[in-house]
DNA sequence: ATGGTTATTGCAAATATTCGCAATTGTATG
DNA sequence: CATACAATTGCGAATATTTGCAATAACCAT
């Protein structure tokens, strides 16, 4: 469970600069127990100092991303959602007619992960998925 | 294979009115082969006729996704690309490190389909799915 | 401690997408 | 055919996100 001196530690190893900034955002992250959007960190961070801007959340948020520390999820709000590994695993599943979204268990993706590494080589990212579909209301009305 | 007559009965059986814009929005994607960006689209439709606006586009593709005539797919390129069932079904596998873009068998997600449908009644669109993750080349590094 | 290098940042602008509203128009009804 | 209703549209503005650039600062070598 990354906490913010597992994550700065990680990042120092992989040759990113430590900053004040980047400390501060991800002790915002780190200390959260749910997803958040960028929106949410931004306001988290602002009511501690006001002098982080929303554009070095971003490019935080994509340095996590991209070196697989966080997760970037689409759950059809109109802002993406990023969660760390500290939230936990499980599936987001919306549904496209009424937006509701159920959580269901990580375990129904262990085959795909397995089939994906066997026949690409490719190993997925499946903390924090989002699956858009019909939920059991409105797959009966279809 | 869905094609542009076939799209329009299926939008009025469901109550939609078929307007002029919609007709030549649902030609540009019916006579595509491959996914699109909002855009690409509107690129194709301005060429036909500069009368239609960027948000008649954007509403049209909202309609399509949430009648489940349509996928919206983040690929990681900062706009989302959209797919009719006529392009076929498959799974987009974007790496994260290098942004390289694997087409993987529509077969992995069967089992997943399978449990979502038993365990929550949901049935989820699976014909375009994008996942994030680590390509064969750079999961060998990590 | 100092200086150099280059990664990082704040800011403003740009891009992708969505929203509010008045005007337009497709469809149903008489 | 005419009318009414409400869905749809164009437009401008707003929101979410990304980009370019000059200034700043983290890190390393001396």
């Amino acid at each position: 469970m990354p906490n913010l001196e597992h994550l700065t530690k990680i990042l120092r190893d992989r040759g990113y600069r430590i900053t004040a900034q980047r400390e501060i955002i991800l002790g915002a992250i780190a200390s959260s127990d749910d997803h958040m959007s960028a929106e949410e960190i931004y306001a988290k961070v602002q009511a501690r100092t006001s002098t982080i801007d929303i554009a070095t959340i971003y490019r935080t948020l994509e340095m996590l991303v991209e070196e697989g520390l966080a997760c970037k999820t689409n759950l059809g709000t109109g802002e993406f959602m990023y969660a760390t590994f500290q939230h936990g695993s499980h599936i987001h599943l919306i549904c496209r007619k009424c937006g509701a979204v159920i959580d269901a268990d990580h375990s129904a993706l262990a085959k795909l992960e397995d089939s994906l590494l066997a026949d690409y080589g490719f190993r997925p990212d499946l903390q924090h998925i989002s699956l858009f579909g019909l939920c059991a209301k409105h797959a009966q009305k279809g």
